[in-house]
DNA sequence: TCTGGGGTCCTAGGACCC
DNA sequence: TCTGGGGTCCTAGGACCC
């Protein structure tokens, strides 16, 4: 038996847990540079707030309805997520948190998993100030069919089993997990419109629509389990740190200071990890919502010629590569640098000729890594990265970081 | 005016090889 | 007129997830 445990609402549920008033209030968290709705409590999904709904389209609307809105606070996130995954732990010993606000729990061998998942749900609360739904199902698929249905009624909790149709049936197709808004489409038009008829479905016809991953999909809705437990999560095979400028960017410098800023956030990303990179790509673009503007977007992607992890070499690169796919004349919006094909530290091909450990080279990165832990962003950068920054993102309404900054604790008064 | 960021996997098609 | 067969590797693009 495997068991879904999912927060609800989990960011506008971690606002509440530090400003108890938002409870039973219309609350939602934006995206980065305060673009798009990506959590809403139930009372904002009630009043007809779409899930990524851009800001600017719904502004009015909250105005009007009393709707505390928020930027989004990742420090403060991460830290409720750990807290939530460790009383997890506390109660099985096999899981795999699959995202920041979702693990998947090993109840086989439980006698009473569902009598289990009741006291989980209600120490999480207890502890963390977190509401979680559990749902429970044969494979993750089911888990997390019974999970949507847990959220929506069932105090929180439910087991699914593959053969019960009135329940399957009850699932519109576009809410089964690994079904998106295209393929969803092109099964109800074969009739396939719930999550019964598309477990029924003859397994050739799944496989020419979506194949072997719909095929999985489709399986594991029957109960043969596809999809196996992680609970050692795999090394990641590329990383990616990209960001929308919080005005456009015309100038050839200023695009320059924000590559350099997201390849050393890539870089130190892929350092923590104790992983090295072997390719690079950096990538730019205009507005894409401006229709009335010239629009240009471009990649690039280099092979480095031996792996590496050192900041200062891959700004170098990200700025060439910057500059031969940079075109003047044009109102940036977007750009990004992603770290390629990594590799783990240990498993390090060596170059023929390579350069031998500059000691000193390391030390340096390391003492910036330091200091840009203990005193932020601004305490030690690279010169390549700027100072004034004038593209940075927007994010007017952020809540303290309240579990993990000395300055910004909460005070009882 | 204003529209997120970070991932994974699979497939089709082209380049290239013998 | 008639122009092989079988394989690998890489990349771009499409689909999905949170």
């Amino acid at each position: 038996m495997i068991a879904l445990a999912d927060c609800n609402n989990f960011y506008v549920s971690c606002e509440r847990v530090f400003q108890p008033s938002l409870e039973d209030r219309p609350v939602i968290v934006l995206s980065n540079n305060d673009g798009c709705a990506v959590a809403r409590s139930n009372e904002a999904k009630a009043l007809g707030i779409p899930m990524g709904a851009p800001y600017h389209q719904i502004k009015r609307l909250c105005g009007r309805n009393g709707v505390s809105v928020f930027s989004s606070n990742y420090e403060l996130y991460g830290d409720m997520s750990r807290r939530v995954v460790s009383v997890l732990s506390r109660f099985v010993p096999e899981m795999e948190i699959y995202s920041i606000d979702e693990s998947f729990l090993n109840l086989g061998g439980f006698s009473d998993p569902l009598g289990l998942s009741g006291r989980i749900r209600e120490t999480v609360r207890k502890w963390t100030g977190i509401p979680i739904s559990v749902g429970l199902g044969k494979t993750k698929t089911l888990a997390k069919l019974a999970n949507r249905l847990a959220k929506k009624e069932h105090a929180g909790c439910l087991q699914v089993e593959a053969g019960n149709r009135s329940t399957l049936g009850s699932v519109p197709i576009e809410d089964v997990w690994g079904v998106g808004r295209r393929l969803s489409v092109r099964l109800r038009r074969l009739g396939f419109q719930d999550a019964w008829a598309f477990a029924q479905a003859p397994s050739s016809a799944i496989r020419a629509i979506g194949g072997v991953t719909l095929e999985r999909t489709q399986r594991e809705l029957t109960g043969i389990s596809c999809l196996a437990m992680e609970e050692v999560p795999q090394p990641r095979k590329n990383t990616c740190c990209s960001r929308s400028f919080g005005k456009p960017v015309t100038g050839r410098g200023e695009l320059e200071e924000a590559v350099a800023n997201y390849a050393v956030r890539a870089t130190r990303k892929v350092r923590a990890e104790g992983s090295l990179a072997c390719g690079l790509q950096v990538f730019l673009s205009t507005n894409r919502f401006r229709k009335d503007q010239p629009q240009y977007s471009n990649s690039r992607t280099i092979s480095l010629d031996e792996p590496t992890d050192d900041p200062i070499r891959i700004v170098k690169n990200a700025k060439a590569l910057l500059n031969s796919i940079y075109r003047k004349g044009y109102s940036y919006k977007k750009a990004g640098v992603l770290l390629l094909d990594l590799v783990s530290g240990g498993s390090r091909q060596g170059l023929l000729f390579e350069e031998h450990g500059d000691g000193r080279r390391r030390d340096f990165v390391n003492a910036l890594d330091e200091v840009a832990a203990r005193y932020g962003q601004s305490g030690a950068f690279l010169a390549a990265q700027g100072v004034r920054r004038s593209w940075s993102m927007k994010r007017q309404s952020r809540t303290a970081r309240y579990t993990t900054c000395w300055d910004e604790l909460p005070v009882a008064s």
